[in-house]
DNA sequence: CATGAATGAGACTTCATTCAT
DNA sequence: TATGAATGAAGTCTCATTCAT
């Protein structure tokens, strides 16, 4: 009389077990970037993911808790690809950089898991142990892998002698901006400054890059 | 340094209640940048003001009417610094910029005034109205402004011609950005990479000017 | 330089303060009988009679004070209009009935005095003390009037013997529900049944009166 | 005598959760009737029905919408006693009003139900919309039940011809008014006239019948 | 006397969390 | 393990009442 279906493939019921954890991060994120913290009901977030209110609690003790968790999975993400990132070297530095922007710009920034900077940005002073491990386990690493590419071009020559972690940011701070906005506008039927993703990239670094080189004759 | 104003002229009760929105509307400000909106409770915005819950609903119907009366008082700050920027009219485009840069650092992006930014950020998708009011307002205003003057450049042949949005953007967003960060990680006892606001400021300048300037026989 | 007109006749001002709390209780009566007692603001009793929300104070020390005072001012109205229908001794006691209800209705169940019944029906449970003055002061006076003219009917031998309290009743209430209607349902834009106020009167004399009436060689 | 239902079959729950809607029904009829609308407090209804504030709210959204579901169920049972009653069609129509107003008397007047007139009474004007629904479900209804009998009397030549809707209304108020005066001064340690219900509905049938009917030689 | 700004108790409603089933 | 009914703390908002002017 189980009307339930055929049992034969490893039992769906297993693997949805095993799934739960990570359905109801990617619900969680999903809602938390788009309404924020506290206007995400838990609830809400159990349906997205498909399971009752109860089981939420099951995972985690509280909303609190699953938004540190979504925070720290989507986090050891972020440090895997920019790890992935830091072993593509060759070429000259302005290579580099382009090749980091673009790869970052593909990895992270058009994807959801950028919106994991919007909630960080909103809610980073209601949870404050949430600074350090942010500021350890992504800032500090992207900032010294786009410093160490800079720093790297200015030991080779290739570009002028300028303070690494202030270019640094002036390089990536546009294009996270910009992902950033792609989740709070950018989810608004409203008309902005008509700026496309990609010439973005290719203005941003053609000006920066630019302004990096070291030219001929010229003084500053 | 006696925080009552000064007891002169007419009843201090009516002083008082020609003060009262400005109060209210400079602690909400510094509650909602600190806690976002929906963690700020209204009696806490209330007691910051040195008033009591209901005097707060005696000036605003409900805490959204306050949270856009807040957007919306300290825009017309912006949208009025905006403008008057826009008459300083002299000498080269670089200077122009230099110049709206320093100012704007001044006047916004060193101020509380920064916060709004944040606050928009995170509840402008819970809020959808305010999405086309602060496009209209400031979004769009801001993007003129900067991307004017980025013609200018390019009208005068000092500036190589570049897509105008994208380069008012890279020129602007980093110091936005930074702007933000003061108001989270900021204010947390962390320490992110060593960012001299200074500093930056003259880096992102020299970088992204020398970045559009043209140069004597160099093919783009 | 004093802006107030011609302080000729009586002093306007002077008037105006004798009149005042006869226009609270007007403005509170029309308001407590359109929306009932706790739906009714104290400001806005002030603001219909043309005060502000803190002189309604110094005339009632509360919400709760005008409500009775509402109800014991239009109580005196409404056992003054009774004293004054009993002095209409003539005729005969089906002649004395009809004039009776005329009068009731001409002078009480056609004007905005009938409220009161509405708002003593409704709000009698949570002021109990309105119980033992509305009973003994109304609806006991009415009652023996009623009655009273019943046994007189009875004594003189134009009426059939019947219950009197029980007669009184029947002959009284449906005119007391139409008027009391007439401040609820009647005030919506509803189509009930129609009923004509002038045929009412008319048919329920008619039938009750003749149901009175001693016939020739019926047996009860 | 126990209070807690027959712990039989099904989880107790289950079976609470069955129960809860009509169990905070009654609750807010009695408070609602004793007190009204706006003076019975959420969590008071939730009291009497056992259950906490939180719960009631699971149930309806709003005490507005708790307040309609009142009169709503209470209606529906009206309703349907009435179409029952309908179907008595045997006799005179004198029997049939007879057992008509006895029926209503046993089956409403003299239960919880009657007090809904009361609170519609009160209320209607801070509901508009329950005007037309109260009207459409329950006082046109009744008034087609009981205009519908006096006329086939009419018809008949049972009874004079009067004006229908008058005659119905002459009939039922009285009895009406007798079942709002027991929800209201009837609770009140207060001596009014005294009227016994029986002797009240004996008299009013006596006397409203003999009323109608056709005699002998005497005109209109 | 009159005003209306201010207060704060109290009501409605929401929702994170618990726990019997 | 999973559910969802139930809870009650907490937050928004209202309004009777007070009191400085």
């Amino acid at each position: 009389m189980n009307a339930s279906p055929a049992p034969a493939e490893a039992g769906s019921r297993q693997r949805r077990k095993e799934a739960r954890p990570q359905e109801l991060l990617d619900a969680a994120l999903s809602l938390f970037v788009e309404k924020g913290f506290a206007a995400t009901r838990a609830e809400e977030v159990a349906q997205h993911a498909g399971v009752s209110k109860g089981t939420l609690y099951l995972y985690y003790p509280s909303k609190e808790e699953l938004f540190k968790a979504v925070v720290r999975q989507n986090l050891s993400k972020l440090i895997a690809e920019g790890e992935e990132l830091v072993r593509q070297f060759e070429g000259t530095s302005s290579e580099l950089l382009a090749c980091l922007i673009h790869t970052w710009w593909e990895r992270i920034g058009n994807t959801p898991a950028a919106g994991i900077h919007k909630i960080v940005l909103s809610e980073v002073r209601n949870f404050p142990e949430l600074a350090q491990f942010y500021t350890d386990e992504v800032i500090l690493p992207a900032d010294r892998l786009f410093s160490g590419c800079v720093q790297r071009g200015i030991d080779r020559g290739e570009f002028r002698p300028l303070p690494v972690h202030e270019v640094a940011h002036a390089l990536i701070a546009p294009l996270i901006f910009m992902a950033v906005h792609r989740h709070s506008f950018g989810c608004c039927p409203v008309q902005g400054p008509d700026i496309d993703p990609a010439v973005m990239l290719q203005v941003q670094l053609d000006l920066v890059l630019r302004g990096l080189e070291v030219r001929g004759g010229v003084k500053p």
